[in-house]
DNA sequence: TACAATTTTGGAGTCACTGCAAGTTGGATA
DNA sequence: TATCCAACTTGCAGTGACTCCAAAATTGTA
């Protein structure tokens, strides 16, 4: 089954879309561009850049699958004898040496980092992308591991979560103007004492000595519940997430 | 200082447009709300509404600074001698005894729960609160540890996804229609479980049969890099997070 | 009572996004 | 090659959140 003209065109317009749509956020950043102007300068109709991108976020974060699908593919090269976050301590510090894009940290990622900032929308997304992230990761997980418990998303989550505070660590270095050489040793230093911790857990973590002569501890119970200034009819509040 | 004519019928105003858009919200649904709608039946106009929410969602978030500070007043009511996973299972396994609301576990809690997983924006927001809490919590461990790695961060994150998760398992069962006295064994037996874990780490989860006989570990390196049916031009993208 | 500071309001406008009906075009068929 | 269908594109007319502005209405004060 050859491809269509009529196949190639769509294809082609979607990409044309997607790319001037970029270029132009990179220069104005993303709020500051109208799908009308995106549309205008693809010269196409807005209909039409609807019609490929459902909302205007997808027209930037298009093939963020990849991105979601990464995890996953690094547990499943996991070598024999490797736990899980073994693998993602190579494979992080693997991005770290070679600056691979993967966790931010090719040259012009902090271009794309301060765009994504500025935008609230944006903001959203990366946040939302991390949750798919998650998720698809605890089902591997899960799959391999047959639990039906809470595990692999707990798992998943401490996971994604290092990897993430570590490269959000590096970006804001970045974006400070710091040079990646001056960043990159340090950032090796706290990956590897973040995946120490990830492994071995925050046991006795901010543990406050267990002997002090004044003061005893108050039982806390409800703690944030009776605010000294909140109201004073409890008015019931739900859905924490 | 009096408090003024003009100041309370600012804050009675403020509280019946809030009131009637949660009454409304919780008929309607979010999304099938529209802010003139509100604005009418509160008897204001919309730009009354925008005066004093700067945004829809704001409508239904208010307050939501109480959910943010929360973890923050559980680390200072350690007890001596207690860690922060600690203080945590135990805050945590008192709300489940007392059915608190601070992690939705309150009658009614699910009717929230609904109404917020029906809206994608205030899915969104949840997440923004997640974030916030986070890093409320980070600071605050900060500031008593005096140190400057990610450390804190870390902890506060690992700590708030255990809670998070925890507290969303047993919301999904209840969404599915268990009763809560079904739901309360198994989520007090999860959550030492998950407790536990955060305490010792993930260290040798997922670890593979060290000496299989048939293949050999793949080196993965650019997992992720070169998907199979990816575009050949390898297009640079930036900022994961 | 008159003046000043605040609130409230109406109105006009922008922007993302939807639904619909009328073109326009590519590809298969007669 | 003429024809026809289905898919793609476009214009048009909304809706709804949110902003800006200038004209009332209201409240505190001299």
């Amino acid at each position: 089954m050859e491809e269509g003209l009529r196949e190639r065109k769509k294809r082609e317009t979607r990409q044309r879309i997607a790319d001037i749509a970029m270029g132009l956020f990179m220069v104005k950043g993303f709020d500051n561009v109208t799908v009308a102007e995106v549309a205008r300068t693809a010269d196409v109709s807005v209909n039409t850049v609807f019609n490929y991108f459902s909302t205007k976020e997808d027209l930037f974060a298009d093939r963020q699958d990849v991105a979601v699908d990464h995890p996953v593919q690094v547990v499943r090269g996991r070598a024999p004898g490797e736990s899980v976050a073994a693998v993602f301590r190579r494979d992080f510090l693997d991005a770290l040496e070679t600056r691979h894009w993967r966790y931010g940290f090719n040259v012009g990622a902090d271009v794309f980092a301060k765009l994504v900032n500025d935008s609230p929308t944006l903001v959203a997304r990366m946040r939302e992308i991390h949750e798919l992230r998650e998720r698809s990761l605890a089902r591997a997980l899960a799959d391999e591991a047959e639990a039906d418990d809470l595990t692999p998303l707990l798992v998943a989550s401490q996971v994604l979560n290092t990897t993430r505070l570590l490269a959000d660590f590096a970006l804001r270095r970045t974006l400070a103007g710091e040079p990646w050489e001056s960043i990159a040793p340090d950032l090796r230093a706290q990956a590897e004492r973040a995946f120490d911790l990830l492994e071995s857990g925050i046991g006795g973590y901010g543990t406050r000595p267990p002997l002090t002569p004044a003061g005893s501890a108050p039982p806390l119970a409800v703690a944030g519940g009776e605010q000294p200034g909140a109201e004073p009819e409890d008015r019931e509040r739900g859905g924490e997430d």
